[in-house]
DNA sequence: TATGAATGAGACTTCATTCAT
DNA sequence: CATGAATGAAGTCTCATTCAT
């Protein structure tokens, strides 16, 4: 069995969230995520080489859930733009089901160290990858400008969600985050089709 | 005298940037920007509270450097597009003649306990409202379109702005920050007019 | 059959030396050691009560190996001069062919605990008890000084031989230790006949 | 004033001596010295750049007081066999006056890793360097034997010296050490006349 | 006998802040 | 105003040992 199948793996990953969200990045002692996971300090570096190593797999495993469901949506028969909606519906549905979550990307592991925030682009890398095929794909299909800068245009696409979700558990998750992806998608949209 | 125009504030500050920006966050100590200053650590304790009060100063001197810019485009006669041009070039212009501040406000401070970034947004807030009233007028002359959420759309334009800016830093400050301008304001602008 | 005849133990007592040898006293955990003799952790502690156990087994294992020569030199008919050197010979030569266990017992067993070495002076005691017999031998043959203390005349034996060896291997064992046996008999000899 | 010459400096070194002697090397906590001296933990690391450096540094103060009187008698006019006795005498006479210092570097300090005991043994080698000139002395002079290997010599004489201490702390001090001085320097020298 | 996953106590070091000079 | 020596709280990780299987 995988190292990240193993249920004490899982297990710690979720109290790690748990932890991070009600504490806050600076007061996630190993100790604490330890007796929220229900197990000996220990045990923890059983599964995981370091603090660093906890919190890079909660990114990890989180954003292969976004990673995850926009390759499906990439594979159907919709148009770019309809990508793009479903995109924006799914980041904003993920975060705005699960508050925890939400608070601890969009918030606290931002406070993590530059060599991990390094680590946690890594993994960022792919889902912006996807982004970006899914852009040139609608360059391709004449859906988008012809003469888009992809770069640009993932960077305007990602920090447009990423300073909404930002925004919106800032406001303490006051509004429903899920009723601004039609709004955001036609904004982007028009962005795109220049 | 204003405290923050004594020349051992300003020495201070600029110290302050320059140790976060070659050492990182993490490894910018007291003592360290004490010393880069010339001053003795209790000295720095003369002009600002606590360490925190270092750094948010640090962030609101420069900001500042933004906002009043910002104020001046928004006083002169040019059409809204044309202000949110200017707008983003000088955003990108301050970032990009200043290798160090680029540093630290886009990688360094944001490692910067949550209770930092709350104060750290109280000063965005300023320039983000500065933004919100360019965005207004444009919709009020009728060169955005009527139905436009501000709101969004100002978290549209910093999102990508800010997102643009982290990922030049983030490539080493390789290509030309300054140069994207016009694309970028070409992107945004098709956004809001939807 | 006894305990220390069983192959598992034996295994592990070797286990133990090389494991030592190779990574140094602090880095021989318990866990290393069962790796090496391709046993479970687990497994033993069916056969040594501790970790200390292991050791001071190591030590009274391999010290054996010294006494046991010892104690048919002394049965021989030579003079007490002859056996000296015999047992010089022989020490330089257990060590001389056993690098490892010549690294484990000059360098990295000194580093254990107080208790650990009082117990390994235990099983060193016998050692030094045929050491003691032989000295009073050539006393009462009259090879030695009448008037030797041999408590003293012990402490300069084992100390010579003790240092020689711990300079030997300290010097990674570059030059041969064996040709060094005579020149140590004559020098330890002359001090005897006082 | 040189960081050894303060008084803190002193007052930390010495806690360290009785705080080992007292408590055993592994249970001499940092925390401990530091109580034991009466500064704050945090003091120590102003003084020495980390716990190893503690350590070196009692030997290295200790050891200069064994090596600056062999120096001295070194310079006087004696034969190399008074000067020999004069060593063996101070030798223990240091040992003799400062209990705790016996027990620190004949038990203690050798269970310190084999990084430290390498770095102890810097500073033993020029103690050690002393003592093979007064041998080269000796021999020059024809008070020992012309074919003496000093190597080997000052192997047994420091083999010797240290056996004979070690031997008097682990029987818990009963005996006076001093008192054994005539009867080792004659046992080595005669080794030495050969 | 044999296994190996789980346990949990324990200590070094950093650094923001103070206060006597 | 300025200094800088002193403070002391606080957290990660290791590893010998156990015990259910």
């Amino acid at each position: 069995m995988l190292k990240r199948e193993k249920p004490k793996y899982k297990k710690i990953v979720d109290a790690a969230v748990a932890v991070i969200a009600q504490n806050g990045y600076h007061q996630a002692q190993v100790s604490k995520i330890a007796k929220e996971a229900g197990v000996a300090d220990g045990t923890i570096y059983l599964y995981f080489k370091n603090k660093e190593d906890i919190l890079v797999s909660v990114f990890r495993e989180k954003m292969a859930v976004f990673a995850d469901y926009v390759k499906e949506i990439l594979e159907t028969d919709c148009s770019a733009s309809d990508k793009l909606f479903k995109m924006i519906q799914n980041h904003f549905s993920v975060l705005h089901e699960d508050r925890n979550l939400a608070i601890v990307t969009q918030l606290e592991l931002r406070q993590s160290s530059k060599e991990l925030r390094f680590r946690i682009n890594e993994v960022l890398k792919e889902y912006l990858a996807l982004l970006d095929s899914l852009l040139k794909e609608g360059v391709q299909s004449g859906e988008f400008s012809q003469d888009l800068d992809t770069r640009l245009a993932r960077q305007m696409v990602f920090g447009t969600i990423d300073e909404t979700c930002t925004s919106w558990v800032m406001n303490d998750q006051k509004y429903g985050l899920l009723e601004l992806a039609p709004k955001v998608h036609k904004l982007l949209l028009s962005g795109m089709k220049g």
